[in-house]
DNA sequence: TACTTTGTGTCAACCGCATGACATACAAGA
DNA sequence: TCTTGTATGTCATGCGGTTGACACAAAGTA
């Protein structure tokens, strides 16, 4: 059973192969008979029309890819599901690529920009130095994430989320108050996180300290740099986590070293993804406006796809008290 | 700047079309020389094969879809980055449909399977009366959902859970155990856990009492479900959720009641996904096998493509005693 | 009557690549 | 010398749909 195609639609309606892309196209004059016809004969042959011969004519799959670090994961898993809903809405598919732990992979996702495959890119993933980036007027977004100059940035405002989180603790009396992050080698807006909370640190006169956390980690070893953590710092009662499963991670080893959570070490995490707020209500933490920062990504990207100029946006954040921090 | 294309690559190596195709696809005799000669103007023209072309002379696109309610779910999260690594490393790439709040989107997706645009489909969504799925041989898997009688499913031992967590609940000593799941209308591997809970039930004598609860309902509508089922059964002293989202609103509805978990209520959750796990260790639950289960799809769908007869498949779930039941 | 609008057909080219058929040329081996 | 293998080229066709150019006829309008 070959596929059905346009002439096989034509020949049933007794009408020409144009007079059926007419009636497809809605192009020319047509007659309300013709019409009924062909729509007759498509029904009866069940005629789909063959997408991948239209997006050779057209240049463009309306297809738009999404590579992230992994879609398990509260944040980003928030962040995909609301970029998918609204380029669904513009017309758009989208292809998810997970390029944790799989260096190579990140690459292969932009080469199907270059085959022609996706129209468009939305990048949130942090391998560096992919050559290929450096591309004048590539349709490509970034979320959080710097990957070359030309290429604008969606991001929520780091270097407040820091100093809102390091406020709190300061004011909530913590003496000594331990950052995590990405190492500082990874050219993330994230790092402007560890900006505020430095800057805050040295004006109220602390030391500061950042323990470097690399995202792809598995769990269990970014538990044991929280356990190496409260051993080597048994004086810390303030941890600033640059998100909020690391923010739990703390806890548990906090409580591992008979720290009781907040009395005697407070927690404060990041991102405040939707599931993260269900799931641990308690968690004091830094929200990103997933959202507000999802339907930016899709404004950029369309104007980037109409060939506009567009500018990297910054968002506010908001701090949700709860009660570990 | 138009695309570069076969014939550019081909004038610049001196040679014809026909042969950059060979070097391309590895036909036929060459000679060192021209493979080096083509290789050069290819990297020369920075030429890409455009994919679409490809696909549509191959007749496939390499593309499976994946369409479940939301990503946004520590779940249907695990399974589809379960599910985009093994298919990656099959050669497909991934078109992630989220149909929650959407019925018509599930069918959309479906489309791209007539359209030939996707090669084939792994659903987990669950809007019911899709006239097409109702087709032989179409090469589509789906999980946890039960489509049309000719679509292998890929399920969790869902009357196993349903035993484990009731059992459990019992031999705590629970007098009153109510059970939350879909509405019974939904055609899905999942009311088996309700029936292992009603047998057990029946068999110790006991009341059966579930509460269904759509899985598409917002959080807040879904929080207002425990607060009514409290109130209507201030005895209950044994919750058995149908998820592990849907505990945590048991949980807060209870201490909301004034009771306390474990003492007053127990609860077990269902899922036991990684992010759930992490954030929410202290949770009692009845853990699917993700892992597994995205191979068991893969490899049916595999089957499928190649025109394989397969079948459903279960696995079975492991009980994770915590805290609260 | 002459002109315009409407409705449909034919034909060809094109999107970019793959491939089969066939021809040609040169080398090595029987 | 005749075959066989190696190395390319030309040509045409197909994948399925879109589009422009052009022709022609019928109906409406000035």
């Amino acid at each position: 059973m070959a596929r059905v195609k346009l002439q096989d639609v034509a020949k049933l309606a007794g009408v020409s192969v144009t007079t059926v892309s007419r009636v497809l196209n809605n192009r020319g004059y047509l007659s309300k008979q013709t019409i009924n016809k062909v729509h007759q004969a498509m029904e009866e042959l069940n005629y789909r029309p063959n997408a991948v011969a239209r997006q050779l004519y057209k240049q463009r799959t309306d297809l738009v890819g999404l590579v992230f670090p992994t879609v398990n994961n509260p944040f980003f898993g928030q962040l995909e599901a609301e970029l998918e809903t609204r380029l669904y809405e513009l017309g758009y598919r989208v292809v998810m690529g997970n390029s944790q732990n799989n260096p190579g992979k990140e690459e292969q996702y932009l080469q199907l920009l270059f085959n022609g495959q996706i129209d468009g890119l939305i990048v949130g993933a942090h391998n560096e130095g992919i050559e290929a980036y450096h591309n004048t007027n590539l349709p490509i977004v970034s979320i959080e994430r710097i990957v070359s100059k030309q290429i604008p940035v969606v991001a929520a405002d780091n270097y407040q989320g820091g100093c809102l989180a390091t406020q709190r603790l300061l004011d909530a009396g913590c003496q000594h108050i331990i950052h995590t992050n990405y190492p500082a080698t990874l050219a993330t807006p994230n790092q402007e996180r560890r900006r505020g909370y430095e800057e805050l640190m040295t004006k109220y006169g602390r030391e500061k300290l950042t323990y470097e956390i690399s995202f792809d980690l598995p769990d269990d070893q970014k538990a044991a740099v929280f356990d190496r953590l409260f051993a080597e710092h048994p004086e810390c009662d303030g941890i600033f986590a640059d998100n909020d499963t690391n923010a739990r991670l703390a806890i548990n080893a906090a409580q591992k070293a008979g720290k009781r959570v907040p009395e005697d070490v407070k927690v404060i995490g990041y991102d405040g993804a939707s599931s993260t707020r269900l799931l641990f209500p308690d968690l004091t933490t830094i929200q990103q406006p997933i959202p507000e920062m999802a339907q930016a990504a899709v404004d950029l990207l369309q104007k980037r796809l109409a060939g506009q100029a567009v500018e990297s946006v910054t968002l506010p954040v908001k701090l949700i008290p709860g009660l570990t921090g």
